[in-house]
DNA sequence: TAAAATACGGAACACGTGTCCCGCTTGTCC
DNA sequence: GGACAAGCGGGACACGTGTTCCGTATTTTA
């Protein structure tokens, strides 16, 4: 009930266009992270600056449309996760799936991070999406005492940012490994 | 061998605007962190830009001369706790002044991800030297199996990183202790 | 196919920031 | 105390970036 109510639709090389510029700000920010220039989107897309602006006025705005898409395909995928498996298990391959997709695209590290980029703002249905489906799953594991009660959502969205930044360098799949084993030890209730 | 054997001595008013201009700029690097602009550095110091550039002809040297005083007292921190605690109160103790200095000072934590200053580059021996540090205090701590032995001082840095992440915006010693009792949790040895 | 509406490209502008320069001031030395 | 060197302030410049604007090109519609 919104991309079809338009009062007029877009001319085809408008929308051709518009398709364009999303996929080179995907590919831009994912690979430069959030702060890359409109003008290297607009260079990707081969269109002009104008083009970007007129569908994007600013780029807040389309920082909004890019990151937006990715958080929600992270709360679908968390939501099946807490679907399909037991709470512990759902908790930590969400973990694992959050480094694995931050490590894969630089822009959305800086969405979880904050950088370049007030997630809790304008788009502030982003981040906290993310949080909120990380306290989903948080709560299951914790109630079934798979995690030390005592950490919150924000603590493991902090926890999942110094992963990312053991790899922002070299990617390094072994690092990860250690990395997700310490979270999972340090998050794992005391034992008796 | 190098401040005194100068061709000129300093006229005195330069050496006082030197000292102004230090302690200005690690008043708003720790306040605003590293991308803080120079015109700030020099409204706060009382001085005008061409002050500053003269003193430190480029930003770089500027955040040089900060950060690197405020590593080496980190690294001496480090040093003195390997000499008295015994491996692993050390690491442990280290982990937790690095938390609450990088919360202190926003700079540092900066310096810690390498957030507008490239700390390998220019200033190389800073942050390689908080790493030398903290993988000496890393060993000591893994040879006396007070910690998982698979971890590098990278990924403790790393960590350190994610617990600065947790408080950027609230500063909360009550998540600062969760997040610090998380670590050492997970990197202690897997128990028998 | 011709007229009108719509979109395009990229130059121009605004703004923040690091760096450079020069006329004036202040300290130093005889 | 006067001459000269050294330092000072802040305007000017260079540069990157987000945003705006308008003459031209393309699509739509009658």
């Amino acid at each position: 009930m919104e991309g079809s109510a338009r009062p007029k639709p877009l001319r085809v090389d408008a929308q051709r266009n518009r398709v364009r510029v999303l996929e080179a700000a995907a590919a831009v920010f994912a690979e430069q992270g959030l702060s890359a220039s409109v003008r290297d989107v607009a260079a990707r897309a081969g269109v002009g600056l104008g083009t970007v602006a007129r569908h994007f006025p600013t780029k807040e705005l389309l920082l909004d449309a890019i990151v937006l898409r990715a958080v929600q395909e992270e709360v679908d995928h968390g939501n099946a996760l807490a679907a399909e498996y037991e709470p512990g298990r759902a908790f930590f391959t969400f973990l694992s799936y959050l480094v694995d997709r931050g490590n894969a695209n630089r822009g959305l590290a800086d969405a979880l991070t904050g950088a370049g980029f007030d997630v809790e703002k304008a788009a502030s249905r982003a981040d906290l999406d993310v949080i909120q489906v990380l306290q989903r799953l948080l709560d299951g594991a914790q109630a079934t005492g798979d995690v030390r009660p005592d950490v919150d959502a924000a603590d493991v969205k902090a926890l999942v940012v110094g992963c990312l930044a053991r790899e922002r360098r070299a990617p390094d799949p072994a690092a990860r490994t250690r990395m997700l084993a310490v979270l999972r030890r340090g998050l794992h209730v005391a034992g008796p």
